[in-house]
DNA sequence: TATGAATGAGTCTTCATTCAT
DNA sequence: AATGAATGAAGACTCATTCAT
């Protein structure tokens, strides 16, 4: 039988299946995709496990759904960028503002991120979906930067390699909690070494 | 009797463990955890479903004890840490060969890079052995770089980050393949900001 | 109240059932009564899930209705009686006839014949519908012979053992391709048998 | 995975899988394909559900498997093709013990019949068998009456229409009871047409 | 020690039928 | 009269773990 899944239109409807995207994306983050089942996702959105299956292909597609949804607020938060012009000035200061901001909204969505990271490494469609939003920051920093008046030399490698360096600085902040690093120290490490990196690329 | 997981003293008892280890660990690795059962794990390694449950706890631990075995193979390999001694004039050199050797041991390992990877995220246990082995590196690393005259001045987060960066590059260099990076270009970047990273700290 | 099923008297509502009988018989004769749902009926029938079960009491009622109404088209085509007189120059060119038209009929509605008949076998309802059928036109079929001046001489037996025979030729031709056969001789061979079937009775 | 389905050597393992085809098939058989679930096959054979798919690959091999060990008291007894020579003298004789004992056993597997014709109509695979059988019980039968001195003249023809005239027969009196009919003549007629049939051919 | 047959709870998914609107 | 969203029981199948031998 062809493909019957229902695109509401209605509002009850559309509130229903956002429900089951919540519910379930967010048990699956907490839980581990093969650690929940539909009738308990079911449950926490209030419905019956048949309806389930009248709004989502499978399982499967709930957790695309919901990362389709709520990406945006599990990676890159820094793709909000700054709206204020770099200067040699306040360079600095947007790189350590960014963050910071990335490690708060990191801390939010702990757990959200590290299940979607392990399904990264374990589903191709989620994979796909991660390396399609990664190469989409880096290229809108980039052009952030070009607009800034930054040079072109090898801009999107530098892009990369900077949202690199800050995702594994926020990353250990937030979970590993090495006890002997001095996060501090290394926030500013970082700070200097991403000037370095672009250092002949300001104008 | 509480536990009944018997630590096999006999040559052919360890023999039966190791088999069921590299097969269990083999077939985790390259199908996911969840995809694979005890049953395809048993007769890979040769032996039957119920002997397993006298070598290990539960489907875990064969996991477990796969990683405390081939953790060495499949993470950070720059442990091999050069013999050489560092100087200014190898400096880069050094750099540029432990990045290429990580690079192909990463190639070797790439399934099962991925699979363990993906269940740091998801497991407890795996993200605890992790995280451990990342640090003893780190501290290793930071401990060559001292007995080759660098000075400790917030060396073990320097290294730390500069750990995060090769990796991230090797990784992007393994799988990503975003066809808009030039891969050459950079890594030469990378070399360079290492070099920049510890520009005052090699006497 | 014990009973909601509404028998439609206005001309839409009785339209509506039609519809849902043709879609619905339609539909199970094609795909198979286990493989079809009612909510693919409904879609089919260009009417809600609900308003079937204002007009049906369940999804057999839907089958049984249809047999009501198409049985005619399925089964026994032969019902067809010929207008002429039988006499005995014409009498093998009308059971040739019968038997072309039989299996003309047969090969047009070949997949509801399949699955009505596999339900005879499975659905009591079914096989009280096809049984009485059979009789009415073994009856018919007698009469029409008694008509044109055969005698009595244990008719009804025979005229059923001939609608069996025929019934087998025009299974075999529509369905088996039993690639050993002769078609062409077996049908001589079966016109033949029927005419020794009535040797003595047609006067 | 490939397929597990083992093919059980050990006495015991063979005689679960008997059980477990009996109650299978003995309950498709009188409940019909869709009406018995696998628990209750599993409940019935006095195993668990799990062990069925470890000899099985799905419901359905259940059904073919039950199939292949029952066919031969399900289908075509007349099989039983007569040890004794057939000549003009013992020829009415051998064909009314055929037919009896093709009622006889007809009536003893008489849900089983219904049940398996139902899916002959309904599954493909059921079909298939059931027109393997049929041509090799025509083939068998005519070679039986060719070693007893029957000219070939169109015979596998003839054979497929005179056990098409005993089926009939057979299902007639077996089932349907119209009671309007006649057996004891309707069989004496049959014999008298089969008689007919092959006039010309017993030498 | 070792086997591999056996268990049975658990999983995803379907669908006839009902019900709020 | 009509809609189509919602229900929830039921079904086929899987698999970590146990147990009789």
């Amino acid at each position: 039988m062809e493909s019957n899944i229902r695109e509401p239109k209605q509002k009850r409807a559309i509130e229903k299946k956002e429900k089951i995207i919540n519910a379930g994306f967010n048990l699956i983050c907490k839980n581990g995709y093969y650690n929940i089942n539909t009738a308990e996702i079911a449950k926490e959105a209030g419905v019956s496990t048949g309806i389930v299956y009248q709004y989502f292909k499978d399982k499967h597609d709930i957790l695309m759904e919901g990362l389709e949804k709520y990406g945006d607020q599990i990676f890159y938060p820094m793709i909000n960028i700054p709206s204020v012009k770099i200067t040699v000035d306040n360079y600095a200061l947007i790189i350590s503002d960014t963050i910071n901001e990335y490690i708060n909204n990191h801390k939010l969505s702990k757990t959200a991120h590290e299940e979607i990271m392990s399904m990264v490494h374990s589903d191709e469609d989620v994979a796909k979906y991660y390396y399609k939003r990664e190469i989409q920051t880096t290229l809108d920093i980039k052009n952030y930067l070009l607009d800034n008046g930054f040079k072109d030399n090898n801009l999107l490698e530098k892009v990369h390699i900077m949202i690199g360096i800050i995702d594994n600085l926020c990353h250990e902040i937030t979970y590993h909690n090495h006890s002997q690093m001095d996060y501090k120290n290394m926030t500013n490490i970082v700070i200097s070494l991403i000037k370095d990196l672009f250092k002949e690329d300001l104008i």
